[in-house]
DNA sequence: CATTAACATACCGATGGTAGGTTTGTCAAG
DNA sequence: CTTGACAAACCTACCATCGGTATGTTAATG
């Protein structure tokens, strides 16, 4: 293959087929060589220039995952103007309308096939997104009396745990009966802590959503 | 190696070995080869008789992990005159005494590079342990009014996931004051379910167990 | 004495990774 | 504007190791 002049669409090209793969076959059951097959005549070569092992082309897409979502967790957390609630509230209407990236619902994900995808979601979510984007919201709250805890930094932690992990339908696939659930269950959760940002309106836009999933996931099933 | 008369005694050597190499290098760098160095004389052929495949090895060494947990569990849940509410009380009291298999602390477990056996007590958590010992309790707690939820399934769920994933000291390693902080944030969630489980007794021995955990910890470290 | 469980040995294809070469764009010196 | 040194972007061929298997051997059982 001819060089290119632009690596970083390379590369791209590599973490998208390579994420495919993942996706379809699991991480551990796509070799190097499928990926290659996969790819527009590009070689082995190519992969291991721009890559270290395989360990790190998994890095690297996991960390595409999770840079929009932080992203928008960043451009809440930075908002003049609104309260500790107001930017939850914000944070989990955003996360409704968007609850994975649109091309993931086309690859019918296997996150039991990729356990290493997910325990890197998990330690990120823990170690890294709430320390960084949940835990000064938090805090926000506390000084604005809308939040009530001694303790903002595990908060934090168990409130995006049950968020990006548990109510995450990649990982634990749930019926739209069950999501709803969820969500009522983590609501009331969140009022213990003196929370109330779930209303009628982000309930019905999940509804709404639950069953959008639901359907393009049983039209994708094998 | 004579062949053996118990040939449950190799399985568990195995199962033994592997554990401890799982802990100490990961899953997927421990080898089979790496395992057979570790046992006595033992060959391949004698593993692939008693295990299918290496994964197997993976899944006897889990289900032997979360079996004795899970038989505490279900004692406590069948243990006739206890309500709800003392039935929870009893599962957190014994979930502190023993927080995890004594042998484990000998070997510095190391479950960021155990995707696999992370993402199996995950699941295992959620659709196992969750719906067949929780729920139970959950529902007789619901029932003499000790719960207060629509939504027992979820709610049992997320209390097993806070305090199995999120709580547990092999995943996400805590200081003393951090492990305390977590117990107090989950004491607050249960309280916003009606549940009122946390006494004086079991902070005082949570205390005094976290600085032994701590202690154990550090003079293993390498 | 036949059968079977409990091992051992020797081997295979596939895999992740590497060494070394080749092409091509960049850019500064002449 | 040319040239040539350099490095980045690839390719090819190869290797050690891995998980797994086929085929044996031995010993307990009934």
């Amino acid at each position: 293959m001819a060089r290119n002049k632009h690596p970083e669409e390379t590369i791209n090209l590599i973490l998208d087929v390579a994420f495919r793969r993942f996706m379809e076959k699991g991480y551990e059951h796509t070799s190097i060589q499928d990926i290659i097959d996969h790819l527009g005549g590009l070689s082995k070569g190519a992969i291991y220039h721009h890559f270290k092992s395989k360990e790190d082309i998994l890095m690297a897409v996991s960390d595409r995952m999770t840079a929009k979502s932080n992203q928008m967790l960043a451009a809440i957390r930075d908002c003049p103007g609104l309260s500790g609630k107001e930017k939850l509230k914000t944070i989990f209407k955003e996360s409704i309308n968007r609850p994975v990236q649109n091309d993931i619902f086309t690859v019918a994900p296997n996150f039991h096939s990729n356990s290493k995808l997910l325990s890197s979601l998990l330690h990120e979510t823990i170690e890294e997104a709430a320390p960084d984007y949940i835990l000064p919201i938090i805090e926000q709250g506390i000084e604005d009396c809308s939040v009530k805890t001694d303790y903002p930094k595990q908060l934090a932690e168990l409130i995006l745990l049950a968020a990006n992990v548990w109510m995450n339908p990649m990982i634990f696939d749930s019926s739209e009966k069950e999501t709803y659930c969820k969500f009522m269950v983590f609501d009331q959760m969140l009022r213990g802590f003196g929370l109330d940002i779930v209303d009628k309106e982000m309930l019905e836009r999940l509804q709404e959503l639950t069953s959008i999933y639901t359907k393009s996931r049983q039209s994708s099933a094998r």
